[in-house]
DNA sequence: GATCCGCTGTACAGGTTGCACAGTGATCCG
DNA sequence: CGGATCACTGTGCAACCTGTACAGCGGATC
């Protein structure tokens, strides 16, 4: 999938995304065009989806964030439901589960008043039964994913 | 917080990182300088966290991602689990939760094998008593922070 | 042994960045 | 109302980087 090297470019994109391609090199100890290729090889392959500035909610003012469970009506599946779901922004990410018929979304709000707007939304979105929601108190570890890089980047 | 050219600022990039800030001004009818200082305060004041390439697990081989809710014993507390947590490279994410002495953990996994093996090293992390997990079969709504942005961007 | 592939080092033109400056309009305040 | 502050504009410049191409080289494959 990716190897070391590869690993080691991703690792100092992340940690300074503003040095270029032949700042990178230099650091790396390769040639620009090695890190130029493999740079395009893994936005090709798709380990790279790509470089977009990361929004922060919480500065927005979307301070609050939970984690919603819903269960939805039988008939009619998941499709038109999370169709309704896109229509919300608070609704951040959505995902179907396991458990028969549910779904479970990942929501932010201004505040926790806010947050039962945003709750009152989803529950009143045809084809949602029920809603029960978990409050993030604190994000002890930040979404990450430089681990799997390592992790991916020792072994092949 | 933002105002509506913030807002198209952060869409333009989001939609073309690869767009420089001479490109982006001409596009946007506005002068570089501008988005330039644009750019410069939205990542002082937090809102664009940073450019970092955004890594897909599933195109590194993790193709299974679960969501773990974890139940703690009471003494401790939060933080030392967190720690522990944070040396699985397969937690991507980790919060505390509104339901006292819980947490709620994004994983993901090479396969429903692997996430078994994954799943008994957080079992076997100290402090934790119970995990159940939930498996996701589709990301109907992929991460995403346009919407916030806009509406965020609308208002003010 | 021949071939393929990826890495290296080099070269060049064109574009972009970082920075600075003065002018302008809007807003705020005494 | 005059004056100050602030953000945006438009301009200029030197330095740098990007995109692209090419030839040489070593390792791996068959």
């Amino acid at each position: 999938m990716i190897d070391a090297l590869d690993g080691r470019i991703i690792e100092l994109f992340t940690a300074e995304p503003r040095v270029g391609v032949l700042e990178a090199s230099r650091r790396l100890g390769v040639a620009r065009g090695t890190v130029q290729a493999r740079l395009d090889r893994m936005a090709r392959t798709g380990v790279i989806r790509g470089f977009g500035p990361e929004i922060d909610p919480a500065a927005l003012g979307y301070t609050v964030t939970a984690f919603v469970t819903l269960q939805l009506r039988q008939a009619g599946g998941h499709d038109p439901v999370a169709a309704g779901l896109a229509g919300i922004p608070e609704v951040i990410e959505a995902h179907t589960i396991t458990s028969p018929g549910d779904m479970l979304c990942r929501v932010v709000a201004r505040s926790n008043a806010d947050l039962q707007r945003v709750i009152d939304l989803i529950v009143a979105t045809e084809g949602v039964e029920r809603a029960a929601s978990v409050i993030s108190l604190a994000n002890q570890i930040p979404a990450r994913t430089l681990p799997l890089v390592r992790a991916a980047g020792r072994e092949s």
